[in-house]
DNA sequence: CTCACTTAGTAAATTCATTGGAATAAGTTA
DNA sequence: TAACTTATTCCAATGAATTTACTAAGTGAG
């Protein structure tokens, strides 16, 4: 029961036209008007008068001459990567992320602030003056990710137990303090924005990101865009009940993925049954496997195993090419990825299976800022899909 | 690495206004100019236009004055309901079965043709031609749901086991035979579609429709489009496996949903427990329901168990208001969905229980006709969301 | 009953992004 | 050097939406 579709008229598709040239450029590294026209199917006119704004803007350059096919060369146009920077923001739990990275997602700057147990907001506002004091390249606004519940068209943070925060007008606050755009989303769906954005599948129309940390969330892409759900709380998987009379969960029921897969859940396991001088680390997980400690592999296969039925449930109702795992439990690799495949394999069609990718981010411990700031490129310039 | 979205053309314009204009008066019922004009925020002028285009294509009618609310009274414009008559086929896995409605979905007509074991396609002919034959209004085209791996882009039947298909480019043949348009989809999709243009949550643009009966599948919408997935598997949530060292399913694993919650499987474990001179059906599971039969009750229960978690699991990853049971076995209504909604508290995250509504479809058997007939409204109207 | 006012809808003139065709720029090739 | 290619720009034409003005058809106050 929502509103209409919007109303088309010459602004929109003006817009619409001006971004799709954009994106041409932005996609093909160097390319010359004629090819532009070519990809888009618009005329070499619509495009020169594009192009000229977007010189004009100072979003593209002209990056010289294309060799000659019998005729005059073609002249080869380029995004302007440092053009505008993009302010993205990481609200995690005990600290505060920023960075401030360019049009292609090649961070420029970053900053980091310890929460103090004082005013969160007013700490977002200090790390943001902090950015905005080292930059002198135009800034395009601010993206934002943050734990909770986020009603990303409102710009409001609803709810987040962790920063006390209930809902927070916070786009429209930052937009009135800074004078620049803002955008917020949750976190889990920030990873995926900056996998379809930034990652090794990007542009992937279907993406599901798992985001194994303190708790375990997905960001999903449908479509070619980003899933929020009804009430802004999709990816919500880590609270699915995968081990029925399981360990009892912080949200009130036994068995979550969460008790069984999250770092957390695996640290606490380790230290209980394995305990060591100092307590267990990733870094430790990862030198244990790598001496192949039993106990150590025994429990992270078992958590792959969660992990793979879970994702078997995702593939077989979204059929979802690639499945990219990111946050801390990622940084384990092919010792998380193997056994889970294994475990997916026997949890879903198999012909599901075969067209599923399941692989592990890249983007490392900036995926979030990076989201973040990857919101600005979709909603202010359009590098984002139909 | 799709392709770049498509221009924006003065042709395209027009088109979307045109059908924005339509569907305003689609979903209004009694509409004037001005009302469309406010809101839809096109020019009254704009739509004077295009109503006139309407009226002429026999789209539209006028049907009347409003009362004076002290002005000129306006004139209410209303969809020639009968203005084109839609074909939908239902592909099943022992009949043909095919509906002719009109733009609001009232059938008209109704065929069904039991397969004889011969050539499917010629049958489909068959059937086709009789419905023309009864037919004397505009046929605005032919929508398909059919079981299998179906490429809706480019209307092929990739893979249909019971039907004997491969890749067999369906929409191009009948198109070619009958000069209409054709649009064809998984036959679990097509149900989403008609839950979601005539549904009693028409145009939730977040909605799964799980549709129980020789198996299970599921149809979903998401932000006001059908999942298709990369692989168009999306929806086969039937052989998730939600038994481990359950029952051995076709698929070759063990334990999937469509082993303990599918109409079929149910039949069987009844016909197994407690044998009767007649097997069992949906007729006598109700019969025994209503003398409260415990044995039968238990059973219920035990597929509802089960139900309760694959839907928890799909509403943690989603978050979809909205989730509608179809099939055969959801002619149980309430017995069905009182212990399936108490599984799914059990299984997913207090807040997004709340937040999410199980219903039971209310189109009958009718579902799979009306779906593919809505293909037509959405694909040739755009009587669909944005 | 008439006049002022309101609302619906249409008509004509205007705007402007895209288009199509011609012109120009700048090469290659015979 | 002339003929041909290819890239790009210039310019008039197109046409869908908009703006403004106007007509149609009612209500309500005096």
């Amino acid at each position: 029961m929502q509103g209409l579709p919007k109303k088309a008229s010459r602004e929109q598709s003006k817009l619409h036209n001006y971004r799709l040239v954009f994106k041409a450029i932005y996609d093909g590294g160097a390319i010359s008007r004629v090819d532009v026209a070519r990809l888009t199917n618009l005329t070499p006119t619509t495009v020169s008068s594009n192009v000229a704004i977007l010189l004009d803007e100072g979003l593209v350059q002209e990056v010289g001459l294309a060799p000659s096919g019998g005729g005059k060369p073609a002249t080869l146009l380029s995004v302007l990567d440092d053009g505008r920077h993009l302010i993205g923001l990481d609200v995690a739990g005990h600290e505060l992320r920023g960075t401030i990275i360019n049009l292609r997602g090649a961070i420029r700057q970053r900053q980091t602030l310890a929460l103090n147990g004082g005013n969160v907001l007013e700490q977002l506002y200090q790390l943001i003056d902090q950015l905005l004091a080292n930059t002198h390249n135009p800034v395009l606004g601010i993206g934002i990710g943050a734990p909770g519940v986020i009603n990303t068209t409102a710009g409001v943070v609803q709810q987040a137990v962790n920063l006390g925060w209930h809902n927070l007008a916070l786009r429209d606050l930052l937009g009135k303090r800074y004078g620049l755009p803002v955008y917020l989303a949750n976190d889990s769906h920030v990873t995926a924005i900056a996998e379809h954005t930034f990652g090794s599948q990007r542009n992937a129309p279907n993406l599901v990101v798992i985001n194994i940390g303190l708790g375990i969330g997905a960001g999903i892409f449908i479509n070619g865009r980003i899933v929020g759900g009804d009430a802004w709380g999709a990816g919500e998987i880590g609270h699915v009940v995968v081990q029925p009379n399981g360990i009892l969960c912080r949200c009130g029921h036994y068995g979550c993925l969460e008790t069984v897969a999250s770092t957390s859940a695996l640290l606490t396991k380790l230290d209980a049954t394995l305990p060591q001088a100092e307590p267990w680390t990733i870094a430790a997980i990862q030198a244990a496997l790598a001496n192949n400690e039993p106990t150590v592999r025994a429990i992270i296969d078992e958590a792959a195993h969660y992990l793979g039925i879970a994702i078997a449930n995702v593939v077989g109702l979204l059929n979802a090419q690639f499945v990219i795992l990111a946050g801390s439990l990622a940084q384990l690799g092919n010792d998380l990825l193997q056994p889970l495949r294994r475990s997916l394999a026997h949890h879903a069609l198999q012909t599901l299976v075969a067209a599923t990718d399941v692989q592990v981010s890249t983007l490392g411990s900036d995926i979030v800022t990076l989201g973040a700031a990857a919101l600005l490129l979709a909603n202010e310039l359009g590098i984002v899909r139909d």
